[in-house]
RNA sequence: GGCCCCUUCGUCUAGUGGUCUAGGACUCCGGCCUUUCACGCCGGCAACACGGGUUCGAGUCCCGUAGGGGUCACCA
């Protein structure tokens, strides 16, 4: 078995120009998560390529779970995966929950099928039973790793017959199933990303697919759940381009027909090409982008309740993104231009376009470093897009997780959080943001104000206060508190008092809002209403006059 | 170390031998706008890893070198 020839079901000629779909057969892909307690947005990325394939084809998308040596709580730990596929709109349609016609879906439920597979490796010879001791192997290899040799296992304690086997068992050993590699020729395949790659066959070791307790091993359980699924592309993570071989191995001697494969390049770590990892995230708090998402994405949980520990809580993991308020859409977009472009321009993509577009062909080879910043921004853009009522039943969600309104909201109430909302703007980048603008929820008793500001604009300048107090009887004389309507007064005043508006709108917005910047002044003001602005000037003023006194 | 893969601005990328004096996006830096912040607008900095070929011509093809990464489990 020297070379391997691609071709799958349907007689697709692998080698055309065509590589990506094959129309006489319905394209089946897959994403095969280990349960592990999250979502991680690497696999997401691995996840929505497979995805919009399917859908492009008119295929399906099939979630099956690699459990095959997980003695934990599976429900437990695959519940938040499947939970953040469903947020982020990535629908499966066969695995968990939904079933299928394959079922089941998990690996562990399937381990006849594997058993039944590695039977029929070792009845057609294309596997042993190997009774060498753990030492006995690792020690060949130790000693061709000094003589610095190539490892080829002897097959020593090889039993390809129920005599040599007995023989073994009479002392005492017990035996796994490997696979007998090929020693020589090589193994040539095509990959839709990487075009056609190459591998001696010599330098494949017999792999382990079954152990003495009859368990069986991942690339066995991968492979023969691929072929019954009917898996047609196996898009996957590059670190798995080394293990194709031995899978194509399993698989031709199988007698199955091999897939297309396609290794896509994974996603790295800010500002390097090492594998974007999760234990990691002390590593890239240093990252000043990185770290800037994470701090806000902290000021938002820390206020919500939510535990800010970067085990649980860091930017790699899809939850994050959904406790702090981003947009499923924004993060699948950044994503899809995470390795993959359709041109030198388009960057806005919406799901039916992505469908639309998407191609494994301009898939880049190279690996991709997460960039905070662009994943930012793309939110941005998105939020701004976003119909105010969406934009407010998000933020609604963040005032009342963090008790500044109460749940359920009063009609009235609403129109008031609109209010702010449209008039925050742009400067509500996720739904969580709103919470930096919680001095209009919150009584005018409970006002704080920001001290570096208050020191700046009504301690400093010598005439602010009673100023000040002069603009609180403007505001109270306004016939209509509209913002049209203050802009003119407050003008006016300011001509006839021979100053700049400068010179007041300052002070006033420290007053109102305790704070040094906001949105516009006179939206602001009208927001908050004649009473709670007059409120609030007298407490401004009231500090400040505790202040002089103080150090009068 | 063996094998395999990768290498264009800080980052994501366009580029398939000839207006590439390398284009776009994010970031960054100026300026404008302005009552603050943000937005917006205008402008700017910034890259073909290196060395040999092939060719009239190379970011684009070939060969080396260097660097980076992945993988070499009775893990997945």
């Amino acid at each position: 078995m020297p070379t391997v020839e691609v071709c799958p079901w349907g007689g697709l000629d692998t080698h055309s120009d065509h590589p990506t779909i094959d129309h006489f057969m319905t394209v089946r892909t897959r994403f095969a998560p280990s349960p592990t307690g999250y979502l991680h947005i690497g696999g997401v990325r691995t996840a929505l390529f497979n995805w919009l394939l399917a859908r492009q084809a008119g295929g399906q998308f099939i979630l099956r779970i690699d459990d095959t040596d997980l003695k934990r709580n599976v429900e437990e730990t695959l519940q938040p995966i499947l939970d953040g596929f469903r947020w982020l709109g990535i629908d499966w349609d066969e695995g968990p929950d939904v079933g299928g016609p394959h079922a089941p879906y998990f690996q562990s439920q399937r381990l006849e099928r594997y058993q039944n597979a590695a039977r029929q490796l070792l009845e057609s010879g294309h596997a042993y039973r190997d009774y060498s001791r753990p030492e006995e192997f690792a020690g060949e290899r130790e000693a061709a790793e000094k003589e610095k040799r190539d490892f080829v296992y002897s097959r020593t304690w090889m039993a390809e017959t129920d005599e040599q086997a007995a023989r073994f068992e009479s002392e005492g050993r017990t035996c796994v199933v490997r696979l007998k590699m090929p020693r020589e020729g090589r193994c040539e395949f095509r990959d839709l990303v990487r075009g056609e790659i190459t591998f001696d066959w010599a330098l494949e070791s017999d792999h382990v697919i079954q152990r003495a307790d009859g368990t069986c091993l991942y690339h066995l359980a991968n492979v023969v759940d691929d072929h019954d699924f009917k898996i047609t592309h196996i898009v996957r993570a590059v670190e798995h381009l080394s293990n194709t071989p031995r899978q194509i191995f399993i698989l031709q001697s199988l007698g199955y027909p091999l897939p297309q494969y396609a290794h896509i390049p994974f996603v790295a770590e800010p500002g390097s090409k090492n594998k974007l990892s999760k234990r990691k995230i002390d590593q890239y708090l240093n990252n000043r982008d990185f770290k800037r998402l994470y701090q806000a994405g902290a000021d938002i949980a820390q206020r919500i309740g939510v535990n800010t520990d970067p085990s649980s809580f860091s930017p790699v993991l899809v939850d994050f993104y959904r406790e702090i308020g981003f947009l499923p859409d924004a993060i699948l977009n950044y994503l899809v231009l995470l390795g993959w472009s359709l041109d030198d321009k388009s960057e806005e993509f919406s799901r039916s376009q992505m469908i639309e577009h998407f191609s494994l062909d301009r898939v880049v080879k190279s690996e991709a470093s997460f960039d905070s910043q662009k994943l930012v921004s793309t939110q941005s853009r998105y939020m701004n897009d976003l119909p105010l009522k969406r934009k407010s039943k998000m933020c609604l969600g963040f005032l009342q997780k963090s008790g500044l309104v109460s749940d359920p909201v009063e009609c009235e109430h609403m129109e008031y959080i609109n209010r702010v909302i449209m008039a925050a703007g742009d400067r509500i980048c996720m739904a969580g943001d709103i919470l930096q603008f919680d001095t209009f929820f919150i009584p005018d008793e409970s006002i704080e104000f920001e001290e570096k500001a208050f020191q700046k604009r009504l301690v400093k300048p010598e005439n602010a206060g009673a100023l000040l107090a002069e603009v609180e009887k403007v505001l109270m004389t306004v016939p209509e508190f509209s913002a049209k309507a203050l802009e003119d007064s407050l003008h006016g005043f300011c001509e006839v008092q021979g100053i700049g508006i400068g010179d007041i709108i300052h002070a006033l917005r420290v007053a109102v809002t305790g704070k040094a910047a906001g949105f516009g002044m006179f939206d602001t003001l009208e927001i908050l209403g004649r009473e709670r602005c007059s409120n609030r000037i007298k407490l401004a003023l009231a500090k400040l006059g505790e202040r002089s006194s103080n150090t009068v």
